[in-house]
DNA sequence: GTGACTAACTACTAAAATGATAGTATCTCG
DNA sequence: CGAGATACTATCATTTTAGTAGTTAGTCAC
């Protein structure tokens, strides 16, 4: 797929990229939900083991996933979160958030469980606290080629 | 693809659904960044027109873009970002936090236009503020089938 | 009016990804 | 030994995607 100058150095370009896919991306929700092992996600999923053997390798090779032997006698191995896998539960939630928001339909809810309140997942800029798509926003690549100057984004 | 039960009313399972597609969501990324022609998608993205028409159409029909005559002579349409595809701007601009933080190579980075600063996007709970992937988080079905109880997130 | 040009698509075909189903390998347990 | 568990691989039909060319409808320069 990917092209050449496809705004080359756009990091949402490169996770879209990389994780952009709906099989990869409902693998990662098993995962973060306790599944580890092949026939569950296989059987929660209703994939194709082919399917799921190429979507594992490769979040595998990717860095979210690891493999880990839980039974040495059989030998068996499952595929846990790394922490770069763990990284992506925002991204999830945030999806989710926008679907019940803007989606038809009767949705489950996401609760604290240490509070027991329900969760409102919502994306802000952590540097000045304002909800992102409030203000504008530069893409800029800064250090690399000056020519490259960034788009933008308004809200 | 999407089989029967498979948590069928989870928010995440139909976000990921309706827009995780990788075209999709570069199509959205394009689109918050001011493209709207057709030929402009097309040239930035290098994807084939037949692809581009049926994303543009299923975005459409999904209500995250909206079609707009820009020319009356000739008459001509492009596409615009209505509200709930604005609203998805916080997955895009998550997406790209996590590539930021886990892929390597150069990224450019997000400037908020006002501050010139630097903006570093997370995902948190608006009701109580903490950052997403702090605490454990329930998915609840609450109302509906009293069986359905909800699976858990561990953080 | 004719020919060059723009812009949004559609048509067609080849290549690749996906889905469905069955089967293999290895080990445990009764 | 035979049945069951579990993580896959093999095979092939179907669907999706990619690549390229062509169509339609109009403007504009002459």
């Amino acid at each position: 797929m990917s092209k050449n100058g496809v705004a080359q150095h756009c990091p949402i370009v490169r996770g879209v990229s990389t994780l952009g896919d709906t099989w990869t991306m409902l693998i990662l929700r098993e995962a973060h939900v306790g599944v580890t092992r092949f026939d569950q996600f296989r059987k929660n999923l209703g994939i194709a083991p082919t399917m799921l053997t190429k979507r594992l390798a490769a979040l595998t090779d990717g860095g979210l996933l690891e493999k880990r032997l839980y039974s040495e006698r059989p030998p068996r191995e499952d595929y846990v979160l790394t922490p770069a896998g763990q990284d992506f539960l925002p991204v999830l939630l945030l999806f989710g958030a926008w679907a019940q928001r803007n989606c038809d339909g009767q949705f489950a809810r996401f609760i604290d469980e240490t509070t027991g309140q329900e969760i409102e997942p919502v994306g802000v800029d952590a540097v000045s606290g304002a909800r992102l798509g409030s203000r504008p926003i530069k893409v800029s690549m800064e250090g690399a080629k000056p020519a490259t100057e960034g788009s933008e984004i308004h809200p």
